[in-house]
DNA sequence: CGCCAGGGCCATA
DNA sequence: TATGGCCATGGC
């Protein structure tokens, strides 16, 4: 018997198809835009990126001043704070020397805390690089997520973590059912869940367990 | 014009 | 522990 939450991934993946995320083309680019799009579109996200091209390699963002690299991040909003950030996440990353097979290597909950520990990164952005530039299974809780759930009607928790393990719990500890589920939610949160509550034409529709009023 | 986006930190009580 | 304020751009 299949859990609802299985169900959910299928349907999401019988209607869009794999998504191959995350959208970058590096794990470095990966993680700094992990940084850039808390709380931000990623069209703006984006555009600091674009910015930062030139300079996608940890030595080059370390050679930055934080006001240089602040003035790059612009479009992204928030750029003091995040070019703080950034600088944070780096000091960290150069502590294994930017070595992202090395850093694989680390028991996941020990790697997580650490995470969770640079200032600027939390359970959210700890869990996108877990899973997309370190290839760690495990579910990302983020704000279309959370509305997508709501809106369907199941009952979750409010916490960040016990959202996370009541998904987990249910599903194979699979990385690319982990990686494809948080794509197909944020693909489906584009054109359906922004205003109305649900609809008929919703891929989701029929696991609503929301009484349409 | 106002609202808000793929968060997280910090001060206060 | 729990709420509120704060950071800031660009698209609609």
């Amino acid at each position: 018997m299949k859990h609802k939450y299985q169900l959910i991934y299928n349907k999401l993946y019988e209607h869009y198809g794999p998504q191959r995320w995350w959208p970058a083309e590096t794990p470095f680019e990966m993680m700094m835009g992990s940084i850039l799009v808390q709380n931000t579109s990623w069209r703006n996200a984006d555009k600091a990126l674009d910015n930062l091209k030139p300079f996608l390699k940890p030595e080059a963002i370390d050679y930055l001043s934080i006001d240089e690299l602040a003035h790059l991040i612009r479009p992204s909003g928030f750029f003091n704070i995040k070019a703080k950030r950034i600088k944070s996440y780096m000091k960290w990353f150069k502590t294994y020397n930017y070595d992202i097979d090395l850093i694989k290597k680390i028991d996941r909950h020990q790697l997580r805390k650490e995470l969770i520990s640079i200032q600027g990164i939390g359970p959210e952005t700890a869990d996108v690089i877990l899973i997309y530039a370190f290839d760690i299974p495990i579910f990302v809780v983020d704000a279309y997520a959370r509305r997508i759930f709501y809106r369907l009607g199941y009952d979750m928790p409010e916490s960040y973590d016990e959202f996370r393990k009541q998904i987990e719990k249910d599903l194979p500890m699979d990385l690319m059912l982990y990686n494809e589920f948080h794509a197909l939610l944020v693909e489906h949160a584009k054109e359906h869940c922004k205003t109305s509550p649900i609809c008929e034409s919703c891929p989701l529709f029929g696991l609503c367990d929301r009484r349409l009023a």
